[in-house]
DNA sequence: CTTGAAAAATGGAGGGT
DNA sequence: ACCCTCCATTTTTCAAG
């Protein structure tokens, strides 16, 4: 069976990947049309690059501005201790908040690293004051404002 | 017209952009039963948030790792000197490094946060000598490394 | 917003290279 | 193993009320 264990993609696979990636509300009949293939084809290809996984879920990508989110902050954090516990119980309260649209552990001075979309000052001072400041195992932070987005693919560029 | 300026949408619109922004392959009658309402009014809805820009594009979200780029790295720049056109000069150079998902300009000791994906050291290593090194407006650069994707919702939680 | 109907896409069967 | 054509079913799309 394709795809089972670390299989390689073919040309075609590959080139699905890249205009879905860019976007998926394209008609299986017009994306035939760009790899030269008839729909069925590609139809039984996108099945088997979803069930296995290559393409994770389809998204709408809103636009974070016009629905008044318009800060966004990556917060840098170091824990008080570097126990396994007190990381994971940093992560299940993180996970909670909605502001927090990405959480990674990272190398460096600081433990992890937080994407924040915030509404404005008043909203993010509040994030920061009231819900990091309530997540007991958060030692320091330390905040880095966006001030202009100039690039944004959504996924790796193939 | 509705959502010609700063209008407010309304808890249906919210409720489909929520729904929308984490799974977009719903079908409209599915999405249609989850606010009550019947697919018509609800097709017209999604169709004025596309238009008003509120759904900026559908996508596939793709799997970083089994498409062998299991490396993400936060690489911080600054530049040589703060003029206008070094910026702009900037941001024209690295919009076309594939590896680059995501560059922000950024408060606080650097000026610009680039969000890169590699296939591992040996390519990051090729990334920031080769392609970031021929980029002449850059003054220095520090890389932070991702050692694990905690949360990444891919969208404003509404 | 509802009804209702035309247009289109989905997803399978069966056959060919 | 992969692709094709054909066709039934479902969904999308868009009138008119």
């Amino acid at each position: 069976m394709k795809y089972s264990s670390n299989e390689l993609l073919d040309d075609i696979d590959i080139q699905l990947l890249k205009h879905l990636g860019q976007d998926s509300n394209i008609a299986t009949k017009d994306l035939a049309a760009k790899v030269n293939l008839s729909p069925s084809p590609v139809f039984e290809r996108l099945k088997r690059l979803e069930a296995s996984g290559f393409i994770k879920k389809y998204i709408a990508v809103l636009d974070a501005e016009k629905l008044s989110y318009g800060l966004m902050i990556f917060c840098n954090i170091k824990l008080k201790q570097h126990d396994k516990a007190i990381g994971s119980d940093f992560v299940k309260d993180v996970m909670q908040l909605k502001e927090v649209v990405e959480c990674y552990n990272i190398s460096g001075d600081y433990d992890f690293l937080l994407k924040v979309y915030a509404r404005d000052m008043k909203h993010y001072q509040d994030f920061v004051f009231n819900k990091l400041g309530s997540v007991k195992s958060i030692g320091s932070t330390h905040s880095t404002f966006v001030m202009c987005e100039n690039k944004n693919t959504h996924n790796i560029n193939l």
